[in-house]
DNA sequence: ATGAAAGCGCTAACAG
DNA sequence: CTGTTAGCGCTTTCAT
């Protein structure tokens, strides 16, 4: 591996001044300046980010952490995407971290990303309490929470009106005639989950309804589970006429339930999803879903935290972006709108 | 942040014993090693990731790079997801890299893991000939290739028999009575494309029939490309009767494409999609796919890689996965296996 | 069995 | 404007 030392000597200077080219160069006389240019791009320098990293703590080590809760699910992919795309212009790379929903997975890479030190985090924490996150958070580390907030600490976070999403899905439901809507919900412990739930109940008290608690079943949020509800749920004595699924995994483990039973959408049962996919409209029937601007959650949750790694002192932001109901064919005849 | 002067002190012992109950616990006295555990758990200590990774260089780093063209497609998050169970038992942590297909980023990618001082390296390279990934192989560092091997140098690999699932796909669609059966693939310089057009041609000469060459299709294997070149198959003279797609994404972009312009299938046009998804029985109708065993591959890949860490100069080793046809209904009436 | 000390490659004072 | 030098936190001889 070459280093400073050798750029040095190729360009007749100290290792002081290469590093300041890398820098600070406008620190640096302008011929020496091209000397060492011509050095480093002629040895092919690149500086050890390890070192660097070592050495100045904090803020430019260029690499941050993200630690996510479930890589199969689209939604994610579509916030790491997002958040990719500002980093790669910045020159950063990520250290990405899946804990598959599990807090022991999540503390484990809490803290190898806190030794690997991290300029900073992008968490959606297992559950609003999360003291190992909101311990990083009163350290100083940067961080920003995105799809679930923090309680307690101050911290930035992006997210979606997880409510209103859920309750224009739910009414939509009811006014289409349905009165039986179940509702599969992830752990009750995860914010989105009950904030959805709120926007169910929000839409049936509203609407002069009583919610029946037998039509509310929780899951781990997964596909298997999002089977395995919905066949409960068929195998009531009165089983629902509707079905309003907390997430884009469970909407597509309910579709293969219903499938297999060879039940009809909407006719037999009708399905909202909470979460669109791009391919939503190629599913059967065309699946009528709350969609969260992913892509752009995750742009803007870097920008936050690249904001917050500039100026640690800044003041916390909360960003909430709107859930929009795309309509399709999966709760009855409606009009089309394409995706 | 606690250090090893810090558990040093609170143990009465040097940095250097506490370093060694940390890498070498059988070189020290049975007692020692308590006070120091004590110590180490007390503060809550843990070795800065950083620090060990610049002084002892290769092998114990603990942090691989992972660098793959596209994490939009399902198949590589199934891909990720292997690698990052066996990884976890290992206590390791990935750098993650999407290039997106575009091989500007997966240089500048690969550039960053390599200041990073990574232990070792799955990729799955742009294509055939990448000399970014070729000279890091013969620079020494560990790497397996993952989907698409590289010609020219000794690497491991894992990867799936492209050309008989595309064989197995095409042959399928044969049988069925189609003629007209055309191929969406992805880029030409992308090894997988190649191996399954061959498939693809191997079928038809099996069968003793000839290929019409406007009816092969390149795009960028996305899900736009997917949906623009069935739109120009269908609105050919005499259109295809049949489409092979040449990966997830292009197969979710052609099922847009055909529900859009309201055909049937596989009426009035057969699907066959390379890389089969778990809800493939719920998109409409249920899909016929050529199964990759993702998962699996991931977890061999990683375990490869480890192998590969501990024993550099072992030989190398290339291990083929079958693909399987996985019959649903997008083809033609035929027994339904349930996925 | 343990400690002292020399770096790993780099940045940031501090001098000059 | 440029060079010298002291570490960042750790591992690893080399002594003891």
């Amino acid at each position: 591996m070459t280093k400073l030392i050798d750029v040095a000597k190729a360009a007749g200077v100290s290792i002081a001044t290469v590093s300041r080219v890398l820098n600070n160069p406008e620190t640096v006389n302008a011929d020496t300046q091209q000397r060492v240019q011509q050095a480093i791009k002629s040895l092919n320098f690149r500086p050890s980010r390890v070192a660097q990293r070592l050495r100045s703590k904090g803020g430019n080590s260029k690499i941050i952490g993200l630690v996510l809760p479930d890589i199969q699910n689209p939604f994610y992919v579509d916030v790491i995407r997002g958040i990719e795309e500002v980093m790669y212009e910045h020159g950063y790379a990520a250290i990405m971290c899946n804990f598959a929903q599990d807090e022991k997975r999540e503390r484990l890479y809490l803290d190898i990303l806190k030794s690997e030190s991290i300029d900073g985090l992008i968490v959606a924490p297992v559950h609003g309490r999360d003291q190992k996150v909101a311990g990083l958070v009163l350290s100083g580390l940067p961080i920003v929470c995105i799809d679930r907030g923090l309680t307690g600490v101050e911290a930035d976070v992006v997210l979606v009106d997880n409510q209103q999403g859920a309750y224009d899905a739910v009414s939509h439901l009811i006014k289409l005639g349905h009165r039986r809507i179940a509702y599969i919900s992830g752990l009750p412990q995860i914010p989105t989950s009950r904030a959805r739930l709120a926007g169910y109940e929000m839409a049936f008290r509203e609407n002069e309804l009583v919610v029946d608690e037998e039509l509310i079943k929780y899951g781990d949020s997964k596909h298997e589970s999002g089977m395995k509800l919905t066949e409960e749920l068929l195998a009531l004595p009165t089983p629902p006429t509707a079905l309003f699924t907390g997430n884009n995994l469970i909407t597509l483990g309910a579709l293969e339930t219903i499938h297999r039973q060879g039940l009809k959408i909407p006719e037999e049962i009708a399905l909202v999803g909470f979460d669109d996919m791009y391919w939503s409209i190629s599913l059967n029937p065309p699946l009528t879903a709350v969609k969260q601007p992913g892509f752009e959650m995750g742009k803007r949750a870097a920008e936050l935290l690249f904001q917050r790694i500039k100026d640690p002192s800044r003041p916390t932001a909360k960003v909430v972006f709107d859930a929009k109901l795309q309509v399709r064919s999966s709760c009855g005849a409606t009009t089309i709108k394409t995706s």
